[in-house]
DNA sequence: ATCAGATGGTTGACACTGTCTACTTTTTGT
DNA sequence: ACAAAAAGTAGACAGTGTCAACCATCTGAT
């Protein structure tokens, strides 16, 4: 009586989504390959078909996200103004993070399985990181400031930790110990992106 | 044969000592009373004699973590300068997340007990936050810009997020995976506050 | 058409975890 | 001195990941 329900390689999508919604209700640490049996009306090994051990699937589901933020921030316009470019990308950064904030957790604010065994999902990692980089680097070319290119990387690294800060800001649970309004979360992006924007302005001024 | 070692109040200071060390080597999910147990030569129930729940040495772990924190923070000069204050807070809060990694990436990084449930910690937390927020408010009330009661709050959480974003970049399992030269992480802090403090003094100019 | 092998399921077992209950020993306040 | 509280012990149970062995189905080559 094998395969009462999900074959084949629906099993395997089946797995992702019913991990998803797991991870949404309970938790990562609550996720189980067990619960995950049960959901589907699958003996408990059945999984392992399917993904070598729980990290793995874990792997594949952060593989999924850098896949589909990395389309979120290549998928705004590309004039060929640098400044708007980047800051196209930032707002695409903050977009990405407000309508997945399971992904964007999972990928930036949980211990990740070991990327060394799991290359296809440090893999997507770097292509959405250079994806990032290279907008930022491409803004340093275009305003031709003859700074050392250590600054260029120090200033790319410091535009996406103000991005991560304010990404992570709603989703750090430390934040909801506060009582803020809840608007002001939400307002804070757009601020923050002009601030940020003012101090690049600043080291970057957009040329006559 | 009751109390072999480590008798009294003694062995609460030691099970968290231990935690500290098992999540420091091992991360904060492999974490088991059971294991703290056994490195301190005692009976498994022996812990939960101190602490009701895994949460709840978690959450004790967590409020010690805030107190040091606040600590930190206030622990700067108390000059008149505003601006400078709050640049010396800045600087006390990255050099305690460089500090203790661990400790920040458990406030900050991995979900938190449910707070409601351990008043303590959330205490503690609020007072972390307390001392950084009236900080902020400071500076705007010295330079005496005429800016809206919420442009204040959001410059006050943008400072932090931008703070938090440089503080969790060399802790995020995702960057690992870039290969980064290793001094640059180092200096992205000082870099960061330079411009950090460009996009302020923008915003509440140095008054004459 | 058949039949070997890969594929995708199954059950069973083991060691590990948190936590409940019940028991024993030690410390302590009166 | 002694009863009560505090701090330890052991045992049991359900939950977990994962290893091993087994069974059913699909598929491709002969």
């Amino acid at each position: 009586m094998a395969r009462p329900k999900a074959a084949g390689r629906d099993l395997r999508e089946a797995c992702i989504a019913e991990a998803l919604k797991i991870i949404e209700t309970d938790g990562v640490e609550q996720l189980s390959l067990r619960e995950i049996s049960r959901r589907l009306g699958v003996s408990h090994q059945a999984p392992y078909k399917h993904f070598a051990s729980r990290d793995h699937i874990l792997a594949e589901i952060v593989r999924q996200a850098f896949d589909a933020f990395a389309a979120e921030l290549d998928g705004g316009p590309h004039t060929g103004d640098a400044r708007a470019d980047m800051s196209a990308m930032g707002e695409a950064y903050l977009r990405y993070a407000r309508a997945h904030p399971l992904q964007y957790r999972l990928m930036f604010g949980t211990p990740l399985p070991n990327p060394a065994e799991h290359p296809d999902m440090m893999h997507s990692a770097r292509h959405a990181f250079a994806l990032l980089h290279d907008c930022i680097g491409a803004l340093a070319r275009q305003t031709g400031q003859s700074l050392a290119d250590e600054t260029r990387v120090l200033d790319a690294l410091y535009v996406w930790a103000t991005l991560h800060g304010m990404a992570s800001m709603p989703q750090t649970s430390a934040v909801g110990t506060l009582g803020l309004p809840e608007g002001l979360l939400q307002a804070l992006t757009g601020h923050g992106m002009q601030r940020m924007g003012s101090a690049m302005d600043a080291a970057y001024p957009p040329q006559e």
